[in-house]
DNA sequence: GTCTATATGTTGATAGAC
DNA sequence: GTCTATCAACATATAGAC
């Protein structure tokens, strides 16, 4: 619950040596310019230091990317990997509900993010950004951060929609993740997240996101086999 | 139902001349690697002709990129359009289904594409990328081509689902939107939209968009009042 | 219209002083 | 650890020949 992640070393929570500082504005920079929107000597600039400390704690843009990247999204994960547990724990062998589920896969982003902002930051989630950077260079890491959660929830999804197609039910999965990146880039505009204060209220929206997610993901294709074409 | 845009001059639809050649790599780079991640000379040797070239026809990047938004966006949008006014004329006044209107809104992306990829080109749908690029040359642009569909969308979903609130309703429209960014962009793996021959037989991908939106609309917040925190 | 050549600035990364 | 100075490569855009 502290505000300093496990990764890094002990340091004031005001002022922060200057790898935090690099850290927290790359976090802001790349979530608001992107990656190749962003250039180290602006990245440099905002931590209020020069170019090449930038480079010496990091090595290359792209390795500072990989390191706030994983300051962030690993106790989201750990969250997320936790609360699922949980219910499952709790229901004994049961199929979950699919509301806890998404909850369980929703919630941990937002709490986290509120807990990090009490800087002046209403930037877009970085980690949000990434997800729909182009960049050749973010795709790796795309990757590797976001498939094990993903093939983790899956069988709790297929075990509590069994009558669903699996294939469709991944498919589903992963249009609930563009729900949330969507929202957490900065795309929806009355979510709250959007405006200048965007964040610490999420509430209201993630309520939305967890109904939209949790009808699209139970939606039984009930009117698709009755209507072979286009509804006139 | 021409291969040529309503835009562009009488061009021979297999070689097409410099100017159409400087579009179609737009098209593709730009979707591929986003507005900062693509460089005019990369564009101008896809094209085939030199950096000057794409700078005589154009006058600079960014113009570029509005004419080949341009070139594809319009034609969806008008049938956007089109296929709601056809809806509406035939309800007679009646509120339509919203089912309907999700077809209406999602299908014309995708029929358009198709009848724009017979090249080798399975990228990513530019318009889908350029929703969410950071760079700040191209926000300006999105809004103008996308918000005055929005607003012609919205108010007949309120009246399919007057129940609902309609901040919330704006908001769950928006979360549409996000579906379909997140699928043209590449990002879903079994939408077959991801993979080599990813566009052409988009049947199962868009009727899985169009249940999941659908439904996501739709959804009473009926469990939310009762339940008033996370589920545990 | 398209080319070669260039002007002018920025990029990521490094060298060496301190 | 952080700085100034610098490198080589790349960016957008333009000038002028043809």
């Amino acid at each position: 619950m502290a505000q300093t992640p496990a990764l890094a070393q002990a340091t004031a929570p005001g002022a922060g040596d200057t790898r935090e500082r690099l850290l927290d504005a790359a976090e802001r920079l790349f979530g608001e310019n992107g990656f190749d929107g962003t250039s180290m000597r602006a990245l440099a600039r905002a931590a209020g230091t020069g170019l090449s400390a930038a480079n010496y704690h990091f090595g290359s843009k792209e390795a500072l990317l990989t390191a706030v990247m994983l300051r962030r999204i690993n106790p989201v994960n750990e969250l997320r990997m936790q609360r699922l547990e949980a219910l499952e724990a709790q229901a004994g062998g049961a199929p979950l509900r699919v509301e806890a589920i998404v909850d369980a896969y929703l919630r941990p982003v937002f709490e986290i993010r509120a807990a990090f902002i009490q800087r002046d930051s209403p930037s877009p989630w970085l980690a949000a950004r990434i997800y729909s950077d182009p960049s050749q260079a973010v795709t790796k890491l795309k990757r590797e951060l976001f498939v094990g959660v993903q093939a983790r929830f899956l069988p709790a999804l297929q075990r509590a929609l069994p009558q669903r197609d699996p294939r469709d039910l991944e498919v589903a999965q992963q249009l609930t993740t563009g729900l949330l990146v969507h929202v957490l880039s900065g795309n929806v505009s009355g979510s709250g997240l959007a405006g200048p204060d965007g964040g610490h209220d999420y509430g209201r929206i993630l309520c939305q996101l967890v109904d939209f997610a949790t009808a699209g993901l139970t939606s039984a294709p009930a009117t698709r086999p009755a209507s072979g074409g286009r509804p006139a």
